[in-house]
DNA sequence: TTGCGATGGATTGTATACAATAATAGCCTC
DNA sequence: GAGGCTATTATTGTATACAATCCATCGCAA
């Protein structure tokens, strides 16, 4: 249905996509250099394609484009990872009550179906996918307020998101973040529009403060702290 | 300082600004078709030059690519303009709020001559112009509030709003906004934060209220509307 | 006149070739 | 052996050539 990869549409796209999941599941680290001939030939397109596909990377800020330097998995720095975080959550809380007055029972079940397979993946120990796909659950619920302008904003937001976790997560444990979820359907089931927007509030706090935002981690500020035992 | 032209980095960019700043100043009107061969001849460089910036703007959706047909300059819906201010109204206040707050003199400063600047370009007639400055006001508060991130959104709603203006305002009139940016620059001035956030929802909704956003207009709907004495 | 179909021209999509720049390795000097 | 300079290599930036697609014109028949 979603149309088979030989078709003549831009595959720009695909390959945009395709590194985008890889980052979403942390399988491209940040900082990771993406050679254009590289790339090219796993997905075989030609650099032109891949070129392509990197700026519009590079223009949702996941990718860096260093003059005559080439292509990288960004890395946020701090500053940036704040911003991200103060603009999802001047975003987000409202567009989860718009969400809630426009819920239909259609989207419940494809919120549940979200959430089930994150727990699948939990189990199968796929942090990545699970990673993914928890940042998915936002994007439906954006999707779900109907507001395409506002969705795509928290669409790119998600996407940083997930370096911003990759860098700066406290703990090696999975997202235990589930409960929030939950907690969100249990409000757009019901409908309940302010417990929406408030439970999206703090569920980002809780995110934030999930996150070890101290370090600079742009460059390591001591010797001992880039070459020490880690 | 900003650099002369010659030098060798990414001319892609300065041929996007230069179809941006001509979209803003309504020289490029929505709907007008951007012949990649004739913006290169314009720009004087290659296609693959041109097709960067294209794809650039049409990412920030100021120009809408057809595979195979080639790039037109963005005609938003009446849909799409309800939501960029709806996302506007969402942005821009509590922009104003956290720029109020970190208002130094010299910004009040460089505010100050820009709406002097508009008001210059509207005595000499230059709409265009007028138009593009009140814009860049806007952009100047996201950029004060110093958040890098929903500045750029917010950088972007402002740019399509100069679509949804050149298509949707009433009147010929030119921009007689300059009251309400005075007013938020007293207020940014007096570091009033909460009156800064509430002049500038009330200036969204009076722009809003300003457009004709009742009518398709995508499509005329009727004849009559299509070929009637305009 | 109206509708359909074919042909030619123009425009975009993609790959590739070449030029420019940065990274690397080797050599020489000290 | 360390440090700096040069040459080589690898990679990116840009232009161009070719293929694929679309659009307009024309012709023809009903």
């Amino acid at each position: 249905m979603t149309g088979i990869g030989k078709t003549t549409r831009q595959r720009g796209r695909d390959v945009a996509e395709g590194l985008a999941t890889a980052i979403h599941e942390h399988r491209l680290s940040p900082g990771m250099k993406l050679n254009e001939d590289e790339v090219g030939e796993i997905f075989g397109v030609s650099r032109t394609i891949v070129r392509s596909a990197l700026q519009s990377l590079s223009h949702e800020q996941l990718v860096v484009i260093e003059p005559n330097r080439g292509a990288f998995v960004a890395r946020p720095s701090v500053r940036e990872a704040r911003e991200v975080f103060e603009a999802r959550a001047l975003l987000e809380p409202r567009t989860a009550h718009s969400a809630a007055i426009r819920t239909t029972a259609r989207d419940i079940a494809l919120l549940r179906g979200h959430i089930d397979e994150e727990h699948a993946a939990i189990d199968a120990g796929d942090h990545g996918r699970a990673l993914r796909l928890s940042g998915d659950f936002h994007n439906e619920i954006a999707r779900i307020a109907n507001q395409a302008t506002i969705a795509a904003f928290i669409g790119q937001l998600v996407a940083r998101s997930s370096l911003i976790i990759a860098l700066y997560w406290r703990r090696r444990q999975a997202t235990c973040e589930s409960h929030a979820h939950h907690a969100l359907l249990d409000a757009l089931e019901a409908q309940d529009a302010d417990r929406a927007e408030d439970l999206m509030k703090s569920h980002l706090v809780d995110l934030v403060s999930l996150l070890d935002l101290t370090e600079p981690a742009d460059a390591p500020s001591s010797l001992k702290e880039a070459l020490g035992p880690r």
